[in-house]
DNA sequence: ATTGCTCAATTGTTCAACACTTGACAAGCT
DNA sequence: AGCTTGTCAAGTGTTGAACAATTGAGCAAT
């Protein structure tokens, strides 16, 4: 089933990829129960393996762990949000003002997220432009060359993604934040690292801020004209996962 | 010393504390390995409970999987050591400037853990010695307030506290670091943030160098022969852990 | 010396069973 | 009714045993 170059990779490991895509694109809901058996068997491994996958996901902070209560998937708080953009602030400021030393393959690749959301921004393909948002933001904490930074840091974005799934997009507006990524770009690419920061600081406020309104309305309302409020089953339409982080 | 209200703790969890515990006091040394089957039952549990221990603790990075050839104690290279000091100066540094609001009540316990410091060198008891060094580092973080912050300096610290357990005591001088945390908390508490922040950066620096030049020499120590293993000759001589960090 | 093979040891994975919690529902009480 | 109590099903926590897959090392053959 499988066509890697050597096949090294544990089912566990596996199992926790094919649940981690779940979460992250949605699929499965924020508070949603994650009962072992039924799991296991529709993947067509074992409990014990299962449980592996899950353990994995719990300790990245995806999947909330209730002894005896099961798994369900995480659920932020007003104050999670809160602490993920301190968070963001601080790794992605100091990034770029530690950003002496610029390697060439890093710029291109920033310039191709750059482009790529843009690209996917005008085609209205929002789960993909929201893919590319965290792509430039991620590409600019490879500048600081710290494995252990970037993974801690995709970890952090994965929890913030989780905890926006359930934001529409008829709430924000991602098209006005192209022309902020191609500023931070060329204030990167210039070397004027401190307007740069003072762009992309700015830019951060200004994202927890739109979430956080939109958290605060979206509470319990769907308010808005949800064209048909009649049975929302699970993994529905991708309307609903297109927020700009 | 964890005595919660109730033991709701799974037996895993606490499989992964003793664990934890053996690998941060030194008593299992970087590069030994754990062999799950005579693990699991020295410690009279099942031999997948174990697993889902060393799984944990490999997701924390004390320990290292290499896939069908068993788990052992993570052993940190030079460029390791590099990359958890730019995490130290990056988040402590940031700690420390961003510290508008001190708590009273941690800056108690920050005194507190420089008299546990001071009082504990004199007293020559090195391994007290470096927990109340760490305790006052992890102090500073707390200054942010921010939960996964400290989680992320709580890994951090770990590794590199496992790494270094090799360090004998007779390569450094932990008592002159006794005056520079005095000083690093006098400046904090009389709100010197930049004067604070950059002696701690110089604290940093300083160490880094020290652990750099340990490991260095310390490489090529007498290699021993092959594995003489069924025999764990835990907890040997304690002399050969206090680096202060 | 190199190659190929066997073989023991260890890990990866599965399965089945039991103990323990939890939540819900029904029975019994004031 | 309102409340407690008992029972029960469902799900998780844990165990123990089994088998498959992989590795490393020793040994035979070239």
């Amino acid at each position: 089933m499988d066509r890697s170059p050597i096949h090294r990779v544990s089912v566990a490991d596996q199992v926790a990829g094919i649940l981690r895509q779940r979460v992250l694109d949605g699929e499965l809901r924020p508070g949603s129960a994650l009962p072992e058996i039924p799991l296991a068997a529709s993947l067509g491994v074992s409990r014990n393996t299962m449980r592996e996958a899950v353990r994995i996901l719990s300790l990245e902070g995806l999947l909330k762990r209730n002894i005896h209560r099961g798994v369900t998937v995480a659920q932020l708080s007003m104050r999670d949000v809160q602490e993920i953009y301190d968070l963001r602030r601080m790794i992605e400021v100091q990034a770029i003002r530690g950003a002496k030393k610029r390697p060439p393959e890093l710029m291109q690749q920033l310039e191709a997220a750059v482009d790529g959301y843009e690209r996917t921004v005008r085609s209205r393909d929002w789960s993909q432009a929201v893919n590319w948002d965290l792509q430039f933001h991620t590409l600019i904490i490879h500048l600081r060359g710290n494995k252990r930074l970037e993974n801690f840091y995709q970890k952090v974005i994965g929890e913030l993604r989780v905890g926006m799934v359930l934001v529409d997009r008829s709430h924000n507006d991602p098209g006005a934040l192209v022309p902020v990524h191609r500023k931070l770009y060329q204030l990167l690419s210039a070397g004027k690292l401190k307007q740069c920061a003072d762009l992309l600081l700015q830019h951060l406020d200004d994202s927890e801020a739109r979430l956080g309104g939109i958290m605060a309305g979206e509470i319990d309302s769907p308010a808005r004209g949800k064209t048909a409020r009649g049975n929302h089953k699970a993994a529905d339409e991708s309307s609903s996962r297109a927020a700009a982080l």
